[in-house]
Order: structure tokens, then C-alpha cells, then sequence
DNA sequence: TAAATATCTGAGTATATATTCAAATATACA
DNA sequence: TGTATATTTGAATATATACTCAGATATTTA
């Protein structure tokens, strides 16, 4: 990090950044969201971006699975499955229904299959 | 990669995988998306899944551009912004258009401002 | 055509992360 | 209560990636 020096273009004498329209960076400023909450949100969208991630959650779409179904599914080890649906889970992307000794994971709610529909429409057309 | 080893719990004798639900896993199978997709979908999320590309993504939601308004904006380098701003416009994230020396970039199309919006609610409720 | 400006590119670096393996929990059943 | 099974946890490792810096392109204007 740390703020990068370099000539200005216009106006904005006494920074040292280079502006060309400081009022569309001005309203910029005033709507954005705050730096935590990008952070956060960040982490939504990472975790929807990897591939086996993703072949777990449209998994998951066509109704619940336990833990070794998806490794079954996915031909990876239940290790590798739990580590995912744990992130999935703090992040309520999944949500889980113990029955006996098998969890079984499913989507938390229709946000996450909206993600994935619109994200498919996208890279379709 | 590689297929892990694992012991069999029901059915399926040949197989080294354990499986509990044989015919949910065959539903997955069946209704999946090719791995190459879902790998070029993951690539869109991950695109969204860093703090700067989002807070980019969201100022250009305000309106258009330049590189070097997102570089004050943010407090990076425009060499940084310009980076990002070349794997976003690779995934159709966004588009530029070119008046003179100026590229002004924007969101290429609705469906990226209805991923952010579903996105916020998320994080949000 | 030459100088100036806006943006891009490539290399280098420090950090994040996907996976596996080995071992720990937690639940059911004998 | 003890054994088996389903899932979780933590460490280790190999790979990806966000950023900066220095230099390369591309467009305009003198």
C-alpha cells in the first residue's frame, strides 16, 4: 500500500496525485461504500471464485448433500470438502441439518442461487 | 489432484470412494456444468472477489472513468488500477471507450451492477 | 516530426490460498 | 462403555496474485 506519487494534471495544486476530473472522483468518494464492507464483500464473491467451490454450490442447488458426496462428486478428499464448506459456511453461502451422524449441506438462501444464475448468464452470452 | 482413498460405506463395491447417497451424486453428475465452464465462471467471481476491483466496479457504477481518477480515487498506482482494469476488461466486466488521450471505463453491461446488488443485500441482511 | 501525456506491460516480491495428510471430535450403536 | 463412522482441524506445501517500479506504447499538439 501506501499512497503513490505522481504529477498532477489539473487543479489540486498541493497533492501530488494526478487528477482529470476531480468531481467524478469527488462523487465517487461520497458513495462509496465503506473500505471494511468492500472487504467483506470481497470475501463473498472470492469464495463463489473457485472452480470446485462453485461445483459445490451448483451441487448443492439440485438439493442437499453430506460431506462425502460432494468428495465423491468431486473426486477430492472429505478434508478438502469440509475446509471449503466450513468458509462457505461462515460466509452464509451454505447452511447445515445434522441427521444422526451425516450432515447435509444445501444452499442458505436464494441469494447464492441468484449469484450463480446471473454469473452464468454473463459468461454465456 | 488425484483421487483420494477412502473406504466404502454403502454400495458401490469396485470404487475405492466412500458414498452415502449414490443417486444424489449422480444427479450432480448429471445436471453439472463442464468443468472448463465452471472454471471461466469461478474466474468472474474471483474477479469481484478483491476489495480494490470491487470498490472499482462501484465507483464505476456512479459513471465512467479514467484510469488515472481511479488511481486518486483508490490511492494506487494507475499502473495497479490499469492491471486491473485489463482482467476485468477480459471477462467483460467492463468496457472503455477512447476520447483522445482518455480511456473512460465503465461497467460493460446490467448484469454486473445486478451482481454487486445481490452481492450487498447478502452481506447486508 | 518531436515533445508531452495517458495508459499499458513485464519483472520482482510478499502474501494468500487450495489441497493433502495425519490426527482430533462428535455421534451412533453393539 | 467402547468401537465404528462422519466430519473437522491444523500443519505443510505448492501455486496464484496484488502491488510497485521502471520502461514501453499510443495519442495529441506544438
Amino acid at each position: 500500500m501506501g499512497r503513490p506519487k505522481q504529477k498532477h494534471t489539473e487543479k489540486n495544486e498541493t497533492c501530488s496525485v494526478r487528477v482529470v476530473h476531480l468531481e467524478r472522483v469527488a462523487k465517487a468518494r461520497d458513495e462509496a461504500i465503506s473500505r471494511r464492507e468492500a472487504e467483506r464483500l470481497a470475501l463473498t464473491y472470492k469464495a463463489l471464485g473457485d472452480p470446485t467451490r462453485l461445483r459445490m454450490l451448483m451441487a448443492l442447488a439440485g438439493g442437499e448433500m453430506c460431506v462425502c458426496d460432494l468428495a465423491a462428486f468431486l473426486g477430492l478428499t472429505e478434508s478438502a470438502i469440509s475446509h471449503h464448506l466450513r468458509r462457505l459456511k461462515d460466509l452464509a453461502l451454505v447452511k447445515s441439518r445434522r441427521e444422526g451422524q451425516v450432515l447435509y449441506y444445501s444452499l442458505d438462501d436464494e441469494h447464492v442461487s441468484e449469484l450463480l444464475n446471473i454469473g452464468i448468464e454473463h459468461v454465456r452470452e
